[in-house]
DNA sequence: AGCCTTGTGTAACTCTTGTTACTGCATACG
DNA sequence: CGTATGCAGTAACAAGAGTTACACAAGGCT
C-alpha cells in the first residue's frame, strides 16, 4: 500500500476500500505545469489526489482561458467525476500547478463501490458540494468583483495552495488565469506594489499584506 | 399516487421507490414569482419538480442578484441536495419561475434511497452532472459574453422555459436577474428591436429571431 | 377629467477594462 | 561582447458598461 495512499484517505475510508484503490487504482505523477485532462478528452478514471495541487480551467470558443479552483490532497476532480458516470468528454482542462501525484481510478471500479462502501458514497457526494461551492464561488468572484479585487484573490489563493507566498509567475501566466491582458496585470500589480501589498520583481511576486 | 409523479419521474424510478416518495414526500405548490428557498435557510427537504419551473440566483453581500439557470420538471436542485447532506444552509435563492408544483423528500430518506435504489443514485448523480453543466454554462455566460449576447441568451432561456416567446417582464426584472442596470437593459433591448430580433411594447418583450 | 405611479427612452457623463504602441531592462546565448 | 528574446512599465486611446438626470407615456384610481 503507498503509505501516501494511507495519509491522504486513511482517516476517510474503510481499510477494505484503500485496498481495492491501491489493488485497482495505477499512481501517476505530474510535474508542475503539465497538463492532465485536456477539453474533450475522454475521462477514463477518476484521480484522487495525493500530493500538490491541480488548476481547473475553463476555455471558450475563442481559445480565451479561465482559471475555476485548485484541487488538493484529499480531494478529487467532481467534473471528471461526473464526466466518467455521463460517459461524456471533458467540459474543463486540468493542469498541475505545483508537482502532484494522484491515483486513477478506473471507472468500472467506482458504480460498484458506490453500492458497497458507504464512506466511498459520502466522499463522492462530499467531493460534488466542495466543487459546486467552488463553482459558486468562482460565479461569484467574476460576477461581482473588480479586476483589483479578482487579482488580490488570486493571488492570495494562490499563495495559499502553493504554501508560499513568493509567486513565480509571469504577468502574462497571470493574465491567462484571469483571462485578461498583461498590460492590465500590470497595472493593477504596480497599483498594488504602491500600496504595500505586494513587492514586485521579474518573475517573481512577493505577497505582503493582502 | 400523484398522476403528475407517475408522469415526470415513472420512467426513471422504479414502483417501489416512486410509493414511497409518494409516501413520505409532501406535494407542494408555489405561485409564479413566489421565494421557495432562500439563502441561509436550512434546507428541510429536496424538492422533486413535477410542473413549472423554478429559477435559482445568487447573491452577493451586498444584496446584488444574479440569475444561475433554471430548473424544470424532472429536475431536482443538486444544490439544495447539497446542502442537505452536508447540512448546511443554502447558498443559493430559488424563486418559481412559472406556477409550480413539486414534491419535497425528507432528507432522512435520501441516504436510505441512496444505499437502496440504483435508480436513485444514478437521478443525483445525474442531477449532479446538470448542474455542473449549467454551473459551467453561468460561468462562460458571465466571463465569456459581453452585455448584449448576454441578454439574448437571457431572452432565449426565459421564452423557452416559459414555452412562450412572448415575455411578460420589466427591464428592472431583467436587470436584477442579469445584475446590471435598468438603463442598460433598456439601451440593449432598443438595439435588438432596431435590428428586428425582437419587438417591444410596455411590460411586454417579443421574440422574433434571437 | 385630472392625478399618481410605474415603466420606458435617451442624453451626457464617468469609470473600468481592454488595446496599441513604444520604452527599457534582464537574461541567455552565440 | 553584442545581440536577441522575453518581461515589465507606461502613456494614450477606445470601448463597454454603469450612473445620473430628466422627459414622457401608459394605465389605474379618485
Amino acid at each position: 500500500m503507498h503509505s501516501e495512499l494511507q495519509e491522504a484517505y486513511g482517516f476517510l475510508f474503510e481499510k477494505e476500500l484503500l485496498e481495492e484503490i491501491n489493488k485497482f487504482g495505477s499512481l501517476r505523477t505530474a510535474k508542475a505545469g503539465e497538463k492532465i485532462i485536456e477539453i474533450g478528452d475522454f475521462v477514463k478514471g477518476m484521480p484522487l489526489l495525493l500530493k500538490g495541487a491541480i488548476k481547473i480551467l475553463r476555455e471558450d470558443s475563442d481559445g480565451d482561458e479561465l482559471l475555476l479552483y485548485f484541487i488538493e490532497r484529499g480531494d478529487t476532480c467532481a467534473m471528471t467525476l461526473s464526466c466518467c458516470l455521463g460517459e461524456t468528454r471533458s467540459e474543463i482542462r486540468a493542469v498541475a500547478e505545483t508537482d502532484t501525484s494522484f491515483i486513477m481510478v478506473p471507472i468500472s471500479k467506482m458504480e460498484e463501490w458506490t453500492a458497497k462502501y458507504k464512506s466511498w458514497r459520502n466522499f463522492v457526494f462530499e467531493s460534488y458540494h466542495s466543487r459546486l461551492s467552488e463553482m459558486l464561488e468562482a460565479i461569484d468572484t467574476i460576477a461581482f468583483l473588480n479586476m483589483d479585487e479578482r487579482l488580490m484573490k488570486y493571488l492570495r489563493d494562490k499563495a495559499k495552495i502553493n504554501r508560499d507566498e513568493n509567486i513565480y509567475s509571469t504577468h502574462q501566466q497571470i493574465a491567462y488565469d484571469m483571462h485578461t491582458s498583461r498590460v492590465v496585470i500590470s497595472r493593477l500589480l504596480k497599483k498594488l506594489e504602491l500600496e504595500k501589498k505586494i513587492s514586485l520583481q521579474r518573475n517573481h511576486i512577493k505577497v505582503i499584506d493582502l
